[in-house]
DNA sequence: GTGAAAAAGGGTGAAAACACCTACTTAAAG
DNA sequence: CTTTAAGTAGGTGTTTTCACCCTTTTTCAC
């Protein structure tokens, strides 16, 4: 054995975080940084206890999973970076890994996968499971005919702006207004939406933002 | 100390029950029955180590914490349910109330008020938090103006279903085909919906259908 | 600067969604 | 047996959404 690992856990709910610290000190890493969102985890990390992975929440207040991978691999790029999520979606899984996740496991797994990634990423810097692997060729597959990394094609920041702004009561008109754009200018980005995702209602873009996480419910 | 406290802990993420069973077992809580949903919790009971407590979780494959809890009031009534959930909403909360809980926490509070929870609820029988007195005493105000023991107005079996088909890109008129009624009929549910919620749009009749999990994204 | 591409803005018409009002049927409650 | 309430169904008209056509402005590489 050489220096001892450290090891950070970013989570919001904290009786799973506290359970699964317990966890880990049982299995040999007693050195466990905790932390309730992605600021919080940021700011306690003044001290000289770095942490060498960190498993890292993705649905959390204040600073999420993606923003906190991005600033990580920033500031301390030697850190690694295990995803933890309860979601198996294509989205997901590709953004964390394009933001600089080395792996990605969900909350439902065994503990014993857990321990397997951690050494994984620890050693080789990556860990993909099944899961992550069947993701990955699937995105590569269709990344040719437009869809990119995302699993669906890219959206600009007005887009998902909109996408957001359609899930509530307001007609496009109010929209607009809220936008500062035109209506006609609103109508393009829907029907720009429609072709792109295959949509063909406002129902239909309601529910893709919700399955792809682009607003909270 | 009298006979020693059997926990029950049923829930689908491996992670945090294994988290929290080591958790429960530091705490003075060393009988542990696990099971990943409420089918394979109520296959374990056939022994003679009955737990005297179970924590529940609400959303499970297979069989949801609801079922659990009307299954077990039903079959062992003596069992004490701790309802363990993500979600805050009025909606949740009531239902495992009504169902037969004696306690709701979320899994982001803090491990204290858990053991809290635990002893008040093998005690008394019960554990009334500030979360859920909040919840029980607004449904209470709500409940002689129309309002039910869900938080929001009774709806019948057919706006149930009416509700999960809204949340597709057929229009009204398919809808009606679906559930064998007219398109007239269709347009007084949607009407009638607006009116008992406060909605103003099918895009907020879909909101309300995720938000109160209706529909599984 | 020029030319191509992207973003923004526009018109018209059909379909869908929404508002409001009435009527029949059935089943429970008086 | 009548009254009420709930479920079903219809008529009419307005607003919103959607489809398909187009022009102007801005951006950016060359």
């Amino acid at each position: 054995m050489s220096k001892p690992v450290i090891v950070g856990l970013v989570d919001d709910h904290v009786l799973l975080r506290k359970g699964l610290a317990s966890l880990l000190v049982d299995n040999g890493y007693p050195l466990v940084i905790q932390a309730d969102n992605g600021k919080q985890f940021i700011d306690k990390l003044s001290g000289d206890e770095i942490p060498n992975i960190v498993l890292l929440d993705i649905n959390m207040p204040v600073m999420d999973g993606y923003a906190t991978a991005i600033w990580l691999k920033e500031h301390y790029p030697q850190m690694k970076i295990l995803a933890l999520s309860m979601y198996d979606d294509e989205h997901s899984i590709i953004r964390m890994l394009r933001n600089g996740a080395g792996g990605y496991i969900l909350k439902d797994c065994e503990p014993a996968e857990l321990k397997i990634a951690i050494e994984a990423i620890l050693q080789k810097g990556y860990y993909h499971n099944e899961l992550v692997s069947s993701k990955l060729i699937h995105t590569m597959q269709n990344a040719d005919n437009g869809s990119a990394r995302n699993g669906y094609p890219e959206l600009s920041t007005k887009e998902v702006k909109f996408l957001q702004l359609i899930c509530s009561e307001m007609t496009y008109k109010e929209i607009s207004a809220v936008m500062k754009l035109s209506p006609r200018t609103i109508d393009g980005y829907r029907d720009a939406l429609f072709e792109k995702l295959g949509i063909k209602s406002r129902v239909g873009l309601v529910m893709f933002a919700i399955r792809n996480h682009l607003i909270n419910v």
